[in-house]
DNA sequence: TGGGTCACG
DNA sequence: ACGTACGTGACCCAC
C-alpha cells in the first residue's frame, strides 16, 4: 500500500565536496592517529544528524558519482575535463563517508555511466509519482531544474551550514522563471565548472533576459528572426549547436536505469554500536560524545552497598586491590567539599554520602596500610585525604596520570572523556552533576550508581593502562616518578604559602593612587575619556584620533602591545603614560587583587598544580597561578608578601643554573657545549664568543653577551632566522649568521636537531630522557605553518621535557631528605626550574647544604648540573 | 567564548 | 610564497 512518505536525496559528491573545502582550512586538526583526515567525514555527519532532526525522513538515499566516464563524456569528451582529481585527503574520507552512511542505517547508491544528479533524478521522479514529498540537499544548483510542488531542493550556502529552499515559487522569484527553464539558462550560459560552452558571451543576465522573451531554447531558435541584428543574435546563430549540446548535458535525466528502487531507500536508523566503533576509529571525539549523551550505552545497574556504622567490618575485611574516591563536586578541592565517597573491589562497591565514615579508627588505619588503591586523580583524593585526617600512602595506580604519560592529549579532567579515550563508557561528570549554575547533588541513587560504575571503570583499566605504560616503556616513568610526585604535590599544595595579607593591601592603595593619575593624565592627552582596558578604544584613541603611525595590525583591529608602543614611546607623551598604566594595572589586578582573592582563612595561598596538562611534562599552577609572580622590575615587590608561616622562619630558595642548556649538552653529546658546561664557563659568553669569532672571554661586549644569550634561547626552541631577528632586533640575515655560526661551534647540536625532527616522522613521537612522550601529528603537514611548529616541537620538547623530569625527580628526593634529617622545612612552590621552602632560621645552613646535592645529583648527566641558593625573611628577600 | 595583553620559566 | 621561537595562566573586553 502506498503511504505518503518524507524522502531525503542527498548528492553524496558535492556534499562531501563541499563538506571537505568547508574545513579546509582546518585539514590538519582533524586526523585520527592512523593519519586519516576526518574533516570531510566529521561535517556531513554533522549536517546528516541536523537533516535528519529537521526533516524526520522516512525514506533516504545518497547519490555518489562513480569515477570514470559517464554517459556525458560519450557525447561531448571534454565534459567536466577541466577538473583535477580531487585531493588524496578527500578520497580517503570517501570509503568511511560511505561507512558512515551504513551505521547511520541510510542507503548510498552509486551506478556506472551515471552521475549522482541523475540518480537523485530518477528516484525523485519515481516518489513523486508514488504522490511522496521530496528534499533534495545538493551543493549544486543545477539540480534546482528538478523543483515541483513535491519536491524541494536544498542548496548549500556558505560552505554547509545554510541551505537556501528552491520550490519553484523561490526560483520564480529569484529568477523569473520555472524550474525547467534552469535547463535552458545552462544551455545558454554554459557551465565553466563542468566545462562545456554555452553560447559565447551569454551570461546569466542576457540568458534570463532572452528566456523571459521566448521561454525555451527551441523557441528562442525557432524564432531567431524576430531579434535584431546583433553581435548576440550572431554569437546565437553561430553557437547553436553548442547550446543544445549544453542544454542536453545540463538535463538530469530521470530514466536512470537504477538497480535499486524506492522500496531500497527507507531509512532503518543508526547502529549505535557499530557508530560508535567508526567515531573510535576516526577519533571523532565530539561525534561520539554527542552519540552517548543521546544513546547512552545500555549498561546494567550496578550493585553497591551503602555504607553506615554496622556493616564497616565489610570494608576493612577487604584484602584485595581497591578502587577508592572521595567525590567532590567542584574543581578546586582545597575548598571544595566531600559529596561522598567509594570504595570497591572487582565484585561490590562500597558507597556513602558520609565520609566522616572514612576517619572511623577501624576504616581509617585499614587505609592507611591498604596497598593496591587504585584512583582517578592521585594528588586530588590525597589532598582531599588528609583534610579528614587521612593517609592514603599506597595509591599505586591512577587512571588519569596514566592516561597523560601515554598520551599527553588524553588530560581531560573528567573521568568519563578520560575513560572514552580508552574506549570503555562512563557517564561525563558534567551530565551527572551538571555544571556551573545547574551544577547539582543528584538523587542519592543515581549518584552512587556513578560512583558504582567509576569504580568499575577503574578497576576495568587497570590492567589496560599498566599494559600500555609497560609496551610504551613508561612503567618506571608512571610508578617512580609521577605517581610518587602526585604525593610530593599533594604535601606541598596542602601546606600552602603564607600571605602577608597588609602588605599587598598597602601596595594596593599606592597603585590605585598611581593609576589613578596616570587615567587623568591620559586622558587629558587623548582629550577624551575611555576604557584604557580595551585595547579596541585604545587603539582608535592613538591611530585615529591622535593619528600615530599603525605598527601592527591583529586580527581584530590595531596592535597596542609593548613591542608596538615602545616604539612610539617618542611620538606622543601619551604612549609612556599608557605604558605605566598598563604595568601598575597588570599588578594591580592580577597580583594585588587576584592573590588577595586567593587567600583561604589560613591565611595562605593553595596553589594547585596541574599535573597532567602540559604537553611537554612541565607542571602547570592554577588558582592562583604561582609560577608567574613578578621577578623583575618594580613587579618584585609583591614578592614581599609572601612570607613564612611562622616567626623566626625564612623563606629559602634554590634554583637550576641553565638547566635546559645542560640538557641540550647531554642529549646531543655536543663536545664542544659540553666542555664549556664542565669547565663552568660563562655560557652565554662562550657561545658569544664563538658566533663573533672571538679569541678571549674579555672581547665579549656586554651586547655581544646579550645577542648570544638570546640565540641560545632560540636554539632551545627550535630556532628561526625572522623569530632571532626579531627578538634581539637585528637583521634576518644577521640572525642567519648567528645561526650558522652556532652550528659551525656546536655542530652536534645541529646532528640532535635533525635527528629529533627525523624522529618524530618517523614514529610520530618525541621522548625525554625518561621516556615521556609527545605525539606530534602534525609532523607530516602539508601546511607550512603546521609542520614548521611541530618540528620546532619536536626539537624542543625533549629538552624542556627532561628538565621537567628532572626536577621531578629532585623533588621527589627532597620530600625523602627533608625527612630522613626530621627537618621541620619544608617545600612550598616549584617554579620550573626553581624549589621554594620555608623552615626554621637554623636550618637554612642545612638546607643550603642539602637543598642543592639533592638537586644537581637527580640525574647523573654527561655535564654537571649547577644550583644556586638564597634566602632571606620574604620571597623578595630569597634571591 | 575568543582574542589581546602580559606575567613567569 | 608562506609566517615563524618553546611551555604556561589570569585578567579584561567584546561578541
Amino acid at each position: 500500500m502506498a503511504t505518503e512518505k518524507n524522502l531525503l536525496l542527498i548528492d553524496g559528491s558535492s556534499i562531501a565536496f563541499r563538506a571537505f573545502y568547508a574545513m579546509y582550512n582546518q585539514l590538519d586538526r582533524f586526523t585520527n592517529a592512523q593519519g586519516v583526515h576526518t574533516n570531510a567525514v566529521l561535517t556531513f555527519n554533522n549536517m546528516l544528524d541536523s537533516l535528519v532532526d529537521t526533516m524526520q525522513p522516512d525514506n533516504i538515499l545518497v547519490a555518489f558519482d562513480r569515477s570514470g566516464g559517464t554517459f556525458r563524456t560519450k557525447k561531448f569528451s571534454d565534459y567536466k575535463g577541466n577538473r583535477d582529481r580531487a585531493p588524496e585527503e578527500l578520497l580517503e574520507q570517501l570509503p568511511y563517508i560511505k561507512r558512515l552512511l551504513d551505521d547511520h542505517g541510510m542507503a548510498h547508491y552509486d551506478l556506472q555511466d551515471w552521475e549522482a544528479d541523475d540518480i537523485i533524478g530518477t528516484l525523485a521522479k519515481q516518489a513523486e509519482a508514488a504522490g511522496w514529498t521530496v528534499t533534495i540537499v545538493t551543493g549544486d544548483r543545477d539540480l534546482t531544474q528538478l523543483a515541483t510542488d513535491k519536491v524541494t531542493v536544498q542548496v548549500t550556502k556558505k560552505g554547509v551550514g545554510e541551505l537556501e529552499a528552491y520550490t519553484p515559487a523561490h526560483i520564480q522569484d529569484k529568477f523569473g522563471l520555472t524550474p525547467k527553464q534552469i535547463i535552458d539558462m545552462k544551455g545558454l550560459m554554459g557551465d565553466t565548472s563542468d566545462n562545456y560552452p554555452g553560447v559565447s558571451k551569454v551570461g546569466e543576465k542576457t540568458a534570463l533576459k532572452l528566456l523571459l522573451q521566448f521561454g525555451s531554447i527551441e523557441n528562442l531558435y525557432a524564432h531567431l528572426d524576430d531579434l535584431k541584428k546583433s553581435k548576440m543574435k550572431e554569437n546565437l546563430i553561430n553557437d547553436q549547436a553548442n547550446a543544445f549540446l549544453s542544454k542536453d548535458l545540463a538535463t538530469i535525466r530521470q530514466d536512470a536505469p537504477l538497480t535499486i528502487g524506492l522500496e531500497d531507500t527507507a531509512y532503518t536508523g543508526p547502529d549505535i554500536d557499530k557508530l560508535r566503533a567508526l567515531y573510535t576509529e576516526l577519533d571523532m571525539r565530539q561525534a561520539l560524545n554527542k552519540l552517548n549523551k543521546q544513546a547512552p550505552q545500555v549498561q546494567p545497574d550496578l550493585s553497591y552497598v551503602v555504607l553506615d556504622d554496622s556493616n564497616l567490618a565489610q570494608v576493612t575485611a577487604i584484602s584485595e586491590p581497591i578502587s577508592f574516591e572521595i567525590e567532590m563536586l567542584t574543581e578546586n578541592y582545597h575548598t571544595a567539599e566531600p559529596v561522598g565517597f567509594f570504595i570497591g573491589t572487582a565484585t561490590q562497591t562500597y558507597v556513602s554520602t558520609d565520609v566522616t565514615l572514612l576517619t572511623m579508627p577501624a576504616v581509617k588505619a585499614w587505609l592507611a596500610q591498604k596497598q593496591d588503591i587504585a584512583v582517578f586523580d592521585a594528588k586530588r583524593n590525597i589532598v582531599a585525604g588528609t583534610k579528614l585526617g587521612l593517609v592514603l600512602d599506597h595509591i599505586d595506580f591512577d587512571v588519569l596520570l596514566a592516561s597523560y604519560l601515554l598520551n599527553p592529549d588524553q588530560n581531560s579532567n573528567d573521568f568519563g572523556q578520560i575513560a572514552q579515550d580508552h574506549d570503555y563508557q562512563l557517564e561525563f561528570d558534567v551530565d551527572v552533576y551538571g555544571k556551573g549554575a545547574k551544577l547539582k547533588l543528584p538523587e542519592e541513587s543515581q549518584l552512587f550508581q556513578h560512583f558504582a560504575r567509576k569504580s568499575a571503570a577503574i578497576l576495568a583499566l587497570k590492567p589496560h593502562l599498566l599494559q600500555d605504560l609497560d609496551d610504551q616503556d613508561q612503567t618506571s616513568l608512571f610508578t617512580q616518578m609521577e605517581l610518587p610526585l602526585a604525593k610530593v604535590l599533594a604535601r606541598m599544595e596542602s601546606t600552602g604559602i603564607t600571605l602577608h595579607q597588609a602588605t599587598l593591601t598597602q601596595m594596593g592603595a599606592q597603585y590605585a593612587q598611581t593609576i589613578k593619575v596616570l587615567e587623568e593624565k591620559i586622558y587629558a592627552e587623548a582629550g577624551l575619556e575611555f576604557n584604557l582596558n580595551s585595547p579596541k578604544q585604545l587603539g582608535e584613541v592613538l591611530f585615529e584620533k591622535l593619528n600615530l603611525p599603525v605598527i601592527k595590525k591583529t586580527k581584530t583591529g590595531y596592535s597596542t602591545s609593548v613591542e608596538v608602543l615602545e616604539q612610539l614611546r617618542t611620538a606622543s607623551p601619551i604612549v609612556q603614560d599608557i605604558l605605566d598604566y598598563r604595568a601598575v594595572s597588570k599588578l594591580q589586578s592580577t597580583y594585588v587583587k587576584g592573590l588577595l582573592k586567593a587567600v583561604l582563612p589560613d591565611n595562605k595561598i593553595h596553589t594547585r598544580y596541574l599535573q597532567t596538562l602540559t604537553q611537554t611534562g612541565r607542571l602547570s599552577s592554577v588558582d592562583p597561578n604561582m609560577q608567574n609572580i613578578p621577578a623583575r622590575g618594580d613587579g618584585k615587590l609583591i614578592r614581599k608578601a609572601f612570607v613564612p608561616s611562622q616567626p623566626g622562619w625564612q623563606i629559602f630558595s634554590s634554583d637550576y643554573s641553565q638547566i635546559e642548556l645542560r640538557v641540550l649538552a647531554h642529549i646531543s653529546g655536543d663536545a664542544n657545549m659540553q666542555e664549556a658546561f664542565k669547565e663552568d664557563r660563562d655560557i652565554h659568553a662562550n657561545t658569544a664568543m664563538k658566533i663573533f669569532k672571538l679569541d678571549s672571554p674579555d672581547q665579549v661586549t656586554p651586547d655581544m653577551r646579550r645577542q648570544a644569550k638570546a640565540t641560545n634561547f632560540g636554539i632551545v626552541y627550535g630556532i628561526s632566522d625572522f623569530g632571532l631577528a626579531k627578538n634581539i632586533g637585528i637583521t634576518r640575515r644577521q640572525a642567519k649568521a648567528f645561526i650558522d655560526g652556532y652550528f659551525e661551534q656546536y655542530p652536534q647540536v645541529h646532528d640532535y636537531m635533525d635527528k629529533m625532527v627525523a624522529l618524530a616522522r618517523e614514529q610520530g613521537y618525541v621522548e625525554t630522557l625518561f621516556h615521556r612522550r609527545r605525539y606530534l601529528a602534525q609532523i607530516h603537514s602539508r601546511n607550512f605553518n603546521q609542520r614548521q611548529f611541530a618540528e620546532r616541537t619536536a626539537m624542543n620538547t625533549p629538552i624542556q621535557g627532561s628538565a621537567a623530569d628532572i626536577i621531578k625527580v629532585a623533588m621527589i628526593r627532597m620530600q625523602q631528605m627533608l625527612a630522613d634529617h626530621h627537618l621541620q622545612s619544608r617545600m612550598l612552590l616549584q617554579v620550573h626550574d626553581e624549589l621554594i621552602f620555608e623552615g626554621p632560621e637554623a636550618e637554612m645552613a642545612t638546607l643550603a647544604e642539602l637543598v642543592p646535592k639533592v638537586m644537581d645529583s637527580a640525574v647523573a648527566l654527561a655535564v654537571p648540573l649547577k644550583v644556586e641558593s638564597s634566602f632571606g625573611p620574604t620571597w623578595y628577600d630569597a634571591k
